[in-house]
DNA sequence: ACAACAATGTAGACTATGACAACAAAGATG
DNA sequence: CATCTTTGTTGTCATAGTCTACATTGTTGT
């Protein structure tokens, strides 16, 4: 089902060269940014109707452009996912600095604005984050995905640094606090996608979380 | 492409009757327990290839059966992806039982049991463990499979309640308790199907996490 | 025994998808 | 302005999920 009747060197069509403007919006042949705006489509598609449905047809057909035309940009549908993954992780860096850095100076504040904003992300695009975590047992985890990620959990560790500075965290090597912090929180978003947890447990859940890490990373060690 | 060609009224192909037997293994055209042998056969490729890989019409040539039989037992792909995620829910439970009772009587090495028991199934089964937490961010989360997850959590639940009544945990609701362990232990292992920390630094992040939750327990609620 | 009836499998059709290849159009480059 | 590269387009193929009509078997009530 050709939008427009194949115009081959034969049938030219109706020659829609420069002048014939009146019949169709006239996209041009170049899209100009398509790999952004199936990037961007995605991510709606993804939010309101799960990576499951997720196809570059119809990806192809929102954005005006026939189906092959994905290909150039994402060689499987996998790569996409991959792209979508990375996006994702880096807007979730973002969102865990900016919401560290309004939350003042102190550890602590930072601390729970942190936990707060990663639950609220995972709150907001839940089937991305599912995305993001979606191990696929693959072998080949694409390099720009793991940066991503480590760059995101940067943050965190960041932020573990901190307490040890001021002394509120024990310490040891930041990285193996950090991925306790790291798994509780990503647990409860874990909890939450899956619907385990209501959402309106989420708050609650968050502060114990929190509390418990904050407890323990203050006694003796055991 | 028929495995046999098309018995109709008017060919009844060679009478394959009851004494006709030199020609096939003559499966009969009632397999039996078909249900449960394509939850089998998907468990299996589940496990080697991934939850996408899962097709129906694979399973069932497999499985020896026509591409339209599972229909018959599963309304659709995602009641299959269903089942598995309630069967693996149920495995999970009496793992996690059954590594708690081998630990002895005591708290503390059941509660390690129990963690080391859940990181083990998601080492061996990532794909069905994602499966079982992938939210779907789906409307309805089949009843069933609610109660299999709600059965998995109860494991951990007996847990905290034997925990606090030895007082080697502060009182509380065990739900809410229990949920933090619960969260931690499901983010290691959501750390580890991602591919965000290696098996080898599994067995310290378990321990690190355990003795987390243990420490914070015995002090001052703050 | 046997005649409905329900459960389970089969076969075929339809649509959609991902992947690929051959071709067309536009940009970039010298 | 000729050539090379990038980006889109169209057509094709294999496969999947789902649905419908039909065949076979098991079950049940009489």
């Amino acid at each position: 089902m050709p939008v427009r009747a194949a115009p081959t060197a034969e049938h030219p069509g109706e020659s829609e060269g420069k002048n014939a403007r009146a019949t169709t919006p006239e996209r041009p042949y170049h899209h100009g940014n398509l790999r952004t705006a199936l990037l961007e489509q995605a991510e709606r598609t993804l939010r309101e109707r799960g990576a499951q449905e997720l196809s570059l047809r119809e990806l192809a057909r929102e954005v005006g452009v026939s189906h092959g035309a994905p290909r150039r940009h994402f060689a499987d549908r996998q790569a996409l996912l991959d792209a979508l993954a990375q996006a994702g992780f880096e807007r979730l860096g973002e969102q865990l600095s900016t919401a560290a850095e309004g939350a003042g100076e102190d550890f602590e504040p930072r601390l729970r604005a942190i936990a707060s904003a990663y639950v609220r992300f995972a709150t907001r695009d839940a089937a991305l984050l599912e995305l993001m975590f979606a191990g696929k047992h693959r072998e080949q985890v694409p390099g720009a995905l793991h940066e991503a990620a480590e760059h995101a959990f940067g943050v965190m560790l960041a932020l573990i640094e901190q307490g040890q500075r001021e002394g509120a965290l024990q310490d040891g090597e930041p990285e193996r606090v950090g991925l306790v912090l790291f798994a509780t929180i990503q647990g409860i978003a874990s909890l939450l996608t899956s619907g385990l947890v209501r959402e309106d447990q989420l708050d609650e859940l968050v502060a114990d979380g929190v509390a418990y890490f904050l407890r323990a990373s203050r006694s003796p060690t055991g």
